[in-house]
RNA sequence: GCCGAGAUAGCUCAGUGGUAGAGCAUUCCCAUGGUAAGGGAAAGGCCCCGGGUUCAAGUCCCGGUCUCGGCUCCA
């Protein structure tokens, strides 16, 4: 079987799979069945399927592989597709979407679907062993909020056993790196039911490891010529009706707090604070660009089911930036805020990066705010500052680009190849017109000036929650929440592991002691669980000659001076 | 928010209508250890919450809350 083959047998699978439903439940309804990454899924409506039901599906989708069902196109007329999917509502409404009155319709036994294909020519080329139904699921009709929710049925479909199995495992393999599990584990974050969803509360550990990350960022910031500023969690609704964010995304934000008759909102972003300190007073050339960086906690009011660990939280707190420049210093600030994601992710062991260019729709220009040349300009100016820092190109995403913005999103890789979406750099056409935010430029002129919004790690929590799936927990040194573990060998050597703590602790090395009434092995064990870089371990011949011996992610490196140890931590501790 | 599945000890989970369980973690005792689990004992429960059915509910039914898998969404 080729590898372009794959493709055909999905989505002939999907097809089979719809012909035992139909079979088994006549009263079915049918939506659409194509083939995706892993497999394929087919949407029904009318039925009520559960995941026991779904070995004996597949039992009878063996049945039909078997007896060798023949896919056959047909192309009829639209009156003619009508007459067959009479009883089928979706297909019809699929129908009516089609523009072209050549109608492709496949046949597979008794079944018939509206398709254009392509699919394999016989269901004997297709691999009995290499496909499984997988889980059962709620889908809308067309992917649209409005229409009603189908029963998805999806199936993991491979060339043969082999991969299906390896496909299997490498997402059990996945399901241990997830974050909310690694989080518990070593205690780094907690949620809690009367707190409230989605808002996190960091443990010691989780907590240290956070601190730390946000000091990185935020020292790399000023050394790139940010300034800091601080504003509040919440703001009066005024300045959001300002902004337009109301407008927008008033379902997406809390509810108000009223005090003082007048209403509050929990800030969903920082911008406007910034916008607001910006125009304090008249500002001149001679003053930009600036630079203003705020570790903000905003809070967006995510649906339920959207929320996910620390990657889609409620509360969370951006490292966000916005730069005001003038025009022609717009190239050069999209360039270094882009070389500084380079620097910042590769600091931090993330070096595959993937730009994203999102631009308007070019079939909806209007529902965009702001001036279609200064948009052409900053699309060209996004894409020029792409191509200078980095030869790999970019992927364009037409209709990506918010409301008031081109915008460069960037995915970072993880140690399993999956991506995601962290960094972004926006240019906003919206609120330097909407705050009135203006500039003298060197001819005594007022100007307008250009604001760029950044996020380079995006959120503490979303970036914390990629990188604990990313490291398996295993942070680097300089990161980790704990660093060094000392463990007597037994209570006898107790004075001594407490001299090595405190040699290391007086170097701000985050060390602690291994102290519970257990055996060595044990206490090696509690120490590689809790993911704890270097474990040290002090008995009578290290006492003595003033040494440790070192246990570096499970791997033994050997004894060592008990100073050039502390020295060799306090280096590592520092990027 | 929608579809579906869950919620039992700190954690991971077993328990199909009749006295609430295991392993790990915790505490104590013995053992004083040389690189991933030494042995023993104790303690630990509003079986998510509220109703209902039943002689009897962790278990069955209804409502709610939260979690998980999807869908939709992510300024």
């Amino acid at each position: 079987m080729s590898e372009n083959n794959i493709e055909k047998v999905r989505h002939s699978l999907a097809h089979i799979l719809a012909c035992a439903i139909k079979e088994m439940y006549p009263e079915a309804k049918i939506g659409v069945g194509p083939a995706i990454d892993n497999g394929f899924y087919y949407d029904f409506d009318n039925i009520n399927i559960s995941e026991t039901d779904l070995p004996k599906i597949e039992k009878n989708m063996r049945k039909i592989i078997k007896k060798g069902v023949v896919f056959e196109k047909q192309v009829v007329d639209r009156k003619e597709a009508e007459k067959i999917f009479k009883d089928e509502p979706y297909k019809l409404e699929l129908l009516n979407d089609i523009e072209e009155e050549e109608i492709s319709i496949y046949k597979s036994g008794d079944f018939v679907d509206l398709c254009s294909g392509p699919h394999i020519e016989n269901s004997k080329e297709i691999n009995p062993e290499g496909f499984k139904l997988e889980r059962t699921a709620g889908a809308y009709f067309k992917g649209s909020e409005d229409n009603k929710m189908l029963q998805r049925i999806y199936g993991l479909a491979f060339e043969d056993k082999e991969k299906l199995q390896d496909y299997i495992a490498k997402k059990e393999d996945a399901e241990k790196r997830d974050h909310r599990k690694i989080g518990k584990k070593l205690e780094l974050f907690m949620f809690d039911d009367e707190v409230g969803q989605g808002l996190p509360l960091y443990l010691p550990n989780g907590g240290m490891l956070r601190y730390l990350l946000m000091n990185f960022a935020m020292e790399t910031y000023l050394d790139h010529g940010y300034e800091i500023v601080s504003t509040p969690h919440i703001a009066r609704e005024d300045l959001w009706k300002r902004s337009g964010h109301l407008e927008l995304y008033a379902e997406d934000m809390y509810s108000p707090i009223s005090v003082d008759d007048k209403n509050y909102r929990l800030k969903p972003m920082n911008c406007p604070f910034h916008v607001k300190m910006y125009n304090l007073r008249k500002r001149s050339y001679r003053e930009l660009p600036l630079r203003w960086a705020e570790m903000g906690t905003v809070y967006r009011y995510e649906k339920s089911g959207e929320l996910h660990g620390l990657t889609r939280p409620r509360g969370f707190t951006q490292d966000d930036a916005h730069i005001i420049c003038t025009e022609d210093q717009l190239f050069q600030e999209v360039i270094n805020a882009l070389k500084l994601v380079q620097y910042i992710y590769k600091t931090l062991g993330m070096e595959d990066l993937k730009f994203k260019l999102s631009v308007r729709d070019p079939k909806n220009i209007d529902k965009y705010f702001g001036d279609n040349k200064d948009w052409e300009e900053a699309e060209k100016s996004l894409k020029r500052a792409i191509n200078e820092v980095s030869s790999s190109g970019y992927e364009i995403d037409e209709g990506g680009a918010v409301f008031y913005a081109p915008k460069i999103d960037i995915d970072a890789v993880d140690a399993v190849g999956r991506s995601w979406q962290l960094s972004t750099i926006q240019v906003d056409f919206n609120l330097p017109y909407r705050f009135d935010m203006t500039y003298i430029n060197e001819n005594g002129e007022e100007k307008t000036p250009f604001m760029i919004h950044r996020a380079l790690l995006g959120s503490l929590e979303r970036f914390l929650g990629v990188y604990i799936e990313h490291t398996e927990g295993n942070f680097p040194v300089w990161l980790s929440p704990k660093q060094v573990l000392v463990i007597p060998v037994s209570e006898k050597f107790a004075d001594y592991a407490e001299e090595v703590l405190s040699a290391l602790r007086k170097k701000r090395i985050r060390a602690s002691l291994s102290g519970e009434n257990e055996t060595l092995g044990k206490k090696i064990r509690n120490g590689e669980v809790q993911k704890v870089p270097y474990l040290v371990v002090v008995g009578e011949k290290e006492k003595n000659e003033k040494t440790v011996s070192v246990r570096y992610h499970g791997k033994d490196e050997g004894v060592i001076n008990l100073d050039d140890f502390v020295k060799k931590l306090k280096e590592e501790s520092s990027i």
